[in-house]
DNA sequence: TATTGTTATACTCTATAACTATA
DNA sequence: TATAGTTATAGAGTATAACAATA
């Protein structure tokens, strides 16, 4: 492997790193922890059943379970019989989910701030890198 | 916010997760969680002390304590007294721990499969940008 | 019979507070 | 008095297995 690589290999780490770091901070300081953080992000695009959400954040149903009882518990989100299956449920995001959703939005800078440190060009320029790097 | 901004949100966002489950894979087939498989990697590069391992993995001395304690039941790392400060504790990775990093590390190709996908002209520009990005 | 979700349980990660031993 | 590490404890994330209700 060659120098580029190695040094590629490395950014892409520290990279990571230093998102992760920023997602659990900005989730910490809504009060939230970082899993919880990515329930309501799935929420907030409309309701889902138990099992969406587990296909959604690959995790066990039982997991699910546990989430959305803290959540619920907590007045974030609300967990009500599917009218079309008796055996499901759908699980929504309340106005004080919506909120807390909001405030980690706004306290997450990290990627609009480094992209920001681009130049219109340099941001094209990665976001095809990043189209192939990222391809199916 | 433009198209271009918002497209990179979600493919860095894209990025960092596919990364983050590659990772957790990789450990996990190699019978360890991620937060081992670091600690690991950490003492790969020679000894430390409790107190580096905490600095080093950004989390608290109790942590550092718990999951030495599982890595050294299970004769991956040893925990011996400082020559120096008798308060301190050398602890270092064994033969054991060395093979079962370099087993994650053999199943870890996610960096170098991505980065793979990239002309050697392109591998320099992208390094080029997140220097950009990653700078202090 | 298969699927949706829950419960019981267990393990790991993580932090805080109180503590011991040493510096 | 300050520092290195441990212990006790607690909350959260996660999975497996067994289960109830419904399809």
């Amino acid at each position: 492997m060659g120098e580029t690589e190695r040094a590629l290999e490395q950014q892409l780490w520290d990279l990571v790193y230093a998102y992760d770091a920023a997602f659990d901070r900005a989730a910490q300081e809504a009060g939230l922890t970082a899993a919880q953080a990515c329930l309501l992000t799935c929420l907030s695009q409309g309701s889902c059943t138990m099992g969406d959400l587990a296909t959604e954040l690959v995790c066990d149903a039982s997991n699910i379970t546990q989430l959305v009882g803290r959540l619920e518990a907590r007045g974030l989100v609300t967990r009500d019989p599917d009218p079309d299956d008796r055996r499901a449920r759908r699980v929504s995001i309340t106005a004080a989910g919506r909120r807390q959703r909001r405030a980690i939005e706004r306290v997450f800078t990290f990627p609009a701030e480094r992209i920001g440190r681009l130049s219109a060009a340099e941001q094209r320029q990665l976001r095809e890198l990043l189209a192939k790097v990222m391809a199916v």
